[in-house]
Formats: C-alpha cells, sequence, structure tokens
DNA sequence: TTAAACTACTTGCAAAATGCAAGTGAATTT
DNA sequence: AAATTCACTTGCATTTTGCAAGTAGTTTAA
C-alpha cells in the first residue's frame, strides 16, 4: 500500500516542473482562465458552497468547478469543510497559502484598474481602501479570512 | 474597408468579456501557462528576440509563443522594434502597460517563495533586493525598462 | 558568390482541455 | 411520499495545446 500508492503519485501526478522558477511554478497551479476566480470569490466571501461558485458572474461550468477545486484542494490552497446545519452542502475556504495570495489579487485589481473601465462597484470599493493604506488593507483582509 | 474592418473586428474579436472584474478581464489576457513567462523574460531582459523567448528553461513551443506574441501585441502589452544591426532579428519590449504588470509578478515570486523550494539563483537575489526595499526596487526596475 | 546556417515564424496533426447539456444519487423540504 | 436541492459526474462536440516538420527571407562562412 505504501510502495504502491507512491507509486500511484509519481506516476499520476504530472510534477515534472518546467521549470524552479516561482512564476512558472505558480502557474502550473492557477495558470488558467478560472482557478483565480474560484480564489477571488473565496477572499470576498471567506466561505462558500459548490453552487455559490456556479452562481458568479463569469458562469464557471460545473465539471470544470469540480476539477479546479479537486486540483486547488490537492495543492492544499483550499481545503473543504462540513456544513455546520446541513449535510448536502459542502463549504470551502481558503488555506493560509491560499489566503497568502490576497497581493497578488490586490495588484491584478489595481493593474486592471489602470487598463480597464468600467469596474464592478465592490472593485471600486476594494481599490479605495487600498490605495489609502495597502498593508493595512491587506493585513486586515487576511486576519478576516483567518481560519479559526 | 472602414466598415469591413471593423466587422471583422466585432466578428473576430473573442471580446465577449465574462465580467468586468479585473480579475477576470486580466485571466482572459494572460490567464494561461505561458503569457506571464514572455513578460518574465521581459522584465527580467528588457528586450527579448523570438529565439531567446524559445531557448528560455520552460521550453515553450514556437507556435504557441507566435500566438501569444500576437495577443500580447495587439493588446499592446508588448511591442515589436527593429532590431539595430539585423534584419532578419526582430526585438520585442515592454509597453509602459507591460511594464505596469510588475508588482504583480514581484507578489507572485513572494508568494512562490513561501511555497516552493530550489528557487533560481536570480530569483533569490531579486527576492533579496525586493525584500530591502519593494517600493525602491519596483521604481528602479520600472525605470530600468522604461521606454526611451 | 554561393551554399550552409540562422532568423522568425507557419502548417499539419494528434492529444488534451474546455464547454455545454443532461444525468445521478444522497439530503432536504414540502 | 414526492418534489426539490445539493454536489457533483458523464458524454460529447469544439477548442486549445504540443510536437515535429516546413518555409521564406537574412546572414555567415568557404
Amino acid at each position: 500500500m505504501h510502495f504502491a500508492s507512491s507509486l500511484k503519485f509519481i506516476l499520476m501526478s504530472k510534477d515534472k516542473k518546467r521549470s524552479n522558477c516561482p512564476i512558472s511554478c505558480s502557474l502550473e497551479l492557477w495558470g488558467d482562465k478560472w482557478s483565480l476566480l474560484i480564489i477571488r470569490d473565496l477572499m470576498f466571501a471567506k466561505q462558500c458552497t459548490y453552487g455559490d461558485f456556479l452562481k458568479s458572474e463569469e458562469k464557471i461550468s460545473t465539471n470544470i468547478l469540480a476539477a479546479r477545486l479537486k486540483t486547488l484542494e490537492q495543492q492544499m490552497v483550499i481545503e473543504k469543510l462540513e456544513h455546520p446545519t446541513s449535510k448536502s452542502k459542502v463549504l470551502y475556504q481558503l488555506t493560509k497559502k491560499g489566503i497568502d495570495i490576497l497581493p497578488i489579487l490586490v495588484e491584478i485589481n489595481l493593474w486592471g484598474e489602470k487598463y480597464y473601465d468600467d469596474l464592478p462597484d465592490r472593485t471600486i470599493a476594494l481599490l479605495s481602501d487600498v490605495k489609502k493604506d495597502k498593508k493595512g488593507f491587506i493585513n486586515k483582509t487576511m486576519k478576516k479570512l483567518d481560519i479559526d
């Protein structure tokens, strides 16, 4: 079992890293059109059900969502929790590793502000906070997300 | 010609944005496994030829490289320059819009430092600078990249 | 001066990823 | 007890990727 499972790990995991560059490694994890949106939703909401993700404006399809949640969980960026009141619901939330992505999302928002129009209201509000005190905003938000 | 080209623009450009969220918009532009590596190379080198990109450790395939360069140029993240001494070479460099991605790359590097091992030497050197004075590093690097 | 080598790409094709619609089975509500 | 909700899965067509080989202009070496 030990041997079999580690063999399986070796054979099945596509962890033939292209390089040790952290940009490259990061892209292999969340370098697609959807992963960071899942992470964004969790930054805003702290906890989401599967259905919450499906409700997001960008309309991820359900099979892609399931696949992304699985790899993000495997890579320990998010974790599953049991729902306090319902057995049929599942809660997802960010781990420390996931929460630490916040500064990246903040910088993407700042870049987006410069080069895109018609930002959503919640982004405008967020950016207003960020520009008053970036470090403070990040600390505050990380504390809010912190695992209890 | 006016009508035809704008019609073509309307029909061919896949600019049906999923949403106005800057995260989502950014991902539609460089949310793949390769674009940010091209941008990274240009942040380090200021100017690269087509062949320079192909030489990078991650070994992008030539058709993907051509496709990414084209869309990054269309989106005005990079621009083409003629090579000072050779007619057969082409130089690529970042525009202001591209240079402004630097803070995002810096944060990805900082995140990567926490969660990956065996970082390349140049990343370690970069991070050492960044951690002494993040704003200073970004200003310095942006100035270095600035279009002459 | 001409052939070989180098440049920035393009093309063809197989394999993988994506996106849509329709299921499935367990838990919950009516 | 039936209908609805929940978190997924499955099947399949379309799109994107990745590999290998090719091409046309440019530069180099004989």
